[in-house]
DNA sequence: ACCTGAACACCGTTCAAGT
DNA sequence: ACCTGAACACCGTTCAAGT
C-alpha cells in the first residue's frame, strides 16, 4: 500500500469563515495580542498578505471575531412578565460568561453601540425583557448603553488579569500589600475599610453592579429626552 | 555680539519627571498610541534605550503618566452630610472630565483597583462622601469598584471616537444608517425605539448611569460579605 | 479573482561599549 | 551611574508579480 504523499491534513481553501476560525483558534492559544495577521496566516499555512482578500484589516478581523463570539450567547426563555428581572440578570450574566470564555475578546470592541448582527440580536432581547418589566422606554434606551459598557469593562478587566497570569488570591494579596503601605492618617477611610475593599469574587462584584443598576432603574425618573 | 552656538534651547537633563512630561506632551500631540518609547525619546532628543533608566518599560511609563493625570483631579469641598450626593456626582464628573482632557489615558490602566498614590487619594474622598451619606460600608466597598470601572470605560469609549475623528453627529448618523438596515420584523423592539437609542449626548448618558448606580445604592441591600 | 514574496515603515527591549 | 548605537525579534499593510 503506497503512502499518501500528504504530510498535512488537507487544508480547507481560504474563506472568510476559515480566517475567522483561525483567528479564534489563535485567540484560544495565544490570547488577543497573539492574534496578529502573521499568526492567523500561519495557522492557515499562508502569509499575512493573503488575509486581506477576506478582511479589510486587523481591526475588521477582530470585529468579525467578536460577532462570531456574540453568536454563542443563549438568549434563554421568551420574556415573561412574572420573571423578567431574573431572566434579565441571567441573560446579562451569560453574556459576561461568553466573553470570559473567549478571553481578551472584550478588548476588541471600539464602540459599545450594537451594530453587528449578533450584538443587535442580544440587545433586542434585553430591550424586550425590560419592556416586559414595564420599564419606561426612555430609561431602557440609556440603560442598555450603560449595562453593555459595564459588562464589557468587567470582561476587559478580567482578561488583563488572566493575561498577566494572576489568580484572584494573588490579586488580593497584592492589594493588601499595597494598602498596607498606606499612611493610616492620610487615608483613614480606605485604611479602615481595607478588609471590605478586598472582599468578594469577581462574580459577586459583577452581580452587585447589576443589582445596583437594575434597582436604580426601578427608582430613577426617566431621562428627559427631547425628540 | 557673537551668536550663541546653541541651535536648540537648553534641554533639561533627563529625569523621571522629564520623561513623564515628555510622555504627556506626546500624548497631547499624537494620542495614546503615539506614545511610543521612540517618540518620547525623540521629544527629549535622545534614543529609546535612554528611557529605561527612569521607567521599567512602556507600561510602567503609561502607568506613571496616568497617576500624574489623576493628580489633577480636584477633590472639591470637604464632605458635607447635607450635600454629599451632589458633591459625589460632581466629583465623579470631574474625574471623567480630567480623563477626557487627556485623551486616551483611559486606555492605560490594566486594573481598576486604586493602588497608585493619586488614585488612592481620589478613592479616599469618594469613600468619605459615601460615609457622610450614611451608606453601608459593605455597599461602599463594591460601589467604588463598579463606579470607577464605569467612569474609565466611559472615557475609554470617548477616546476611541476621538481617535477615529468622529463627532457625535457622525456617530448618530452612522447608527441611524446601521439601524435603518435592520429587519423590523426580526428586531421590533430596537426598531421602534430607534429614536430613543440614538438620543442624548455622552454627558447625559454618563450622568444617567451615575444616577442609576447611586439610586440603586440607596435601595439595594448591602452585599453579604463574610469576613 | 486569488495568492504570494518581498519590502516598507514601524514597534519594545536588550546589550555591549562608551563616559 | 548614566547614556548611546546598533541589533534582535517582532508588527500591519502595500504592491508588483504571478496563477
Amino acid at each position: 500500500m503506497r503512502e499518501s504523499p500528504r504530510t498535512q491534513p488537507a487544508k480547507p481553501p481560504l474563506s472568510k469563515e476559515a480566517v475567522l476560525d483561525a483567528g479564534l483558534s489563535v485567540l484560544r492559544a495565544k490570547g488577543i495580542d497573539g492574534v496578529t495577521m502573521r499568526a492567523v496566516a500561519a495557522e492557515l499555512d499562508t502569509g499575512p498578505a493573503s488575509l486581506y482578500v477576506y478582511v479589510a484589516n486587523r481591526q475588521d478581523l477582530l470585529d468579525e471575531m467578536f460577532d462570531q463570539v456574540a453568536s454563542q450567547i443563549d438568549l434563554g426563555d421568551e420574556p415573561n412578565a412574572e420573571r423578567w428581572r431574573e431572566q434579565l440578570v441571567s441573560l446579562l450574566t451569560r453574556i459576561l460568561a461568553v466573553l470570559d470564555q473567549h478571553d481578551g475578546i472584550a478588548r476588541v470592541p471600539r464602540a459599545n453601540v450594537p451594530t453587528a448582527p449578533n450584538t443587535v440580536r442580544v440587545a433586542e432581547r434585553v430591550i424586550a425583557l425590560l419592556r416586559a418589566g414595564g420599564v419606561d422606554d426612555r430609561s431602557i434606551a440609556w440603560f442598555v448603553d450603560v449595562v453593555f459598557l459595564f459588562i464589557n469593562a468587567t470582561a476587559y478587566e478580567t482578561s488583563i488579569y488572566v493575561e498577566e497570569g494572576v489568580d484572584e488570591e494573588r490579586i488580593d494579596e497584592d492589594i493588601r500589600v499595597g494598602f498596607g503601605r498606606l499612611d493610616p492618617d492620610a487615608f483613614p477611610n480606605m485604611f479602615s475599610m481595607m478588609h471590605l475593599l478586598t472582599s468578594g469574587s469577581g462574580e459577586e462584584r459583577f452581580s452587585f453592579g447589576l443589582r445596583l443598576m437594575i434597582e436604580g432603574l426601578l427608582h430613577v425618573t426617566p431621562p428627559d429626552i427631547k425628540t
